[in-house]
DNA sequence: CAATAGAGTTCAATAATGGAACCCATTGGT
DNA sequence: ACCAATGGGTTCCATTATTGAACTCTATTG
């Protein structure tokens, strides 16, 4: 009766879902993405219990997204930092962020991250790597279809 | 000692957490993609218990990314289906999926999306509507850093 | 020498999940 | 006519997970 475990199945997403799949961890890489490390700045940010925000952070941590880093030796003190497969993981809440600025917030989208290259504010499109183009649901063959 | 409810945060990433932070729902929403429709279907793919598919199934109904659509009077039948803002996050999946493919699956990657435009296996590219370039973490301006 | 800060733990009380069994209206089979 | 099967859920109970508050421990500061 153990709560079901994906990370076995054969699909990325099941598997995405795996690591990231609770309401917090897409919070706490946000959070530390922003450039918040500590463990008190991102509890009192996200007003998490830190039970739960420790529980995350070592699954984070253990599955490769994040590292803990020591940033001081005498009292010991912990950064959490994104590992190249955490930061990769960053566009992929950008697209999450700009689905939701158009369907959630509708008009009034909050906060904006910046693109340095080109000083915008970032819209994330998703495009095919292979033809470039913008990817929509009508163009994809996602498998069987029943209905 | 409710459930935090990330639904009226100032962040789009805690309004999508919202929506579908959770185990089931990216996999609901991935079915009902490629084709499963029926509770049946869904229920026995995922292996799911059918109380927790039925909180899913109504949550994304009622937020508006599904609908459920009688197709028999008779015998009273349903199915689900995406709406458009369903429909529009199907992309954002394949963000996942993409970035799953190379971090989580490495070497051996799973069963593959076709993009019906080049025929090609889908690999999602997340860039900036802007300036058309590759979104990368260091590219980035995520707002206060303090470390 | 007491107060604070960082980084967690521990504990008890609520929620959420998982499994299995049950319901109800039709159909299909014998 | 009777019985099982199908689709689409509910209900109930046993486990897990999450929450909030309080508590540790070490080291630094006033």
């Amino acid at each position: 009766m153990k709560r079901q475990d994906f990370s076995q199945w054969p699909c990325s997403i099941a598997r995405v879902s795996d690591l990231i799949g609770d309401g917090w961890s897409p919070l706490v890489l946000r959070d530390i993405a922003a450039g918040l490390c500590t463990f008190n700045d991102l509890q009192t940010n996200l007003n998490v219990s830190r039970n739960t925000l420790t529980q995350r952070l070592n699954h984070l941590v253990q599955v490769g997204m994040l590292r803990r880093e020591r940033y001081s030796e005498k009292p010991e003190r912990f950064k959490y930092l994104l590992t190249e497969m955490g930061e990769e993981f960053v566009p992929v809440l950008l697209t999450m962020a700009t689905w939701g600025d158009k369907w959630i917030f509708k008009d009034a989208p909050p906060y904006k991250v910046k693109h340095i290259t080109c000083n915008a504010s970032v819209t994330a499109e998703v495009r095919c790597a292979e033809c470039g183009e913008i990817i929509k649901f009508g163009s994809l063959n996602l498998g069987r279809s029943s209905c």
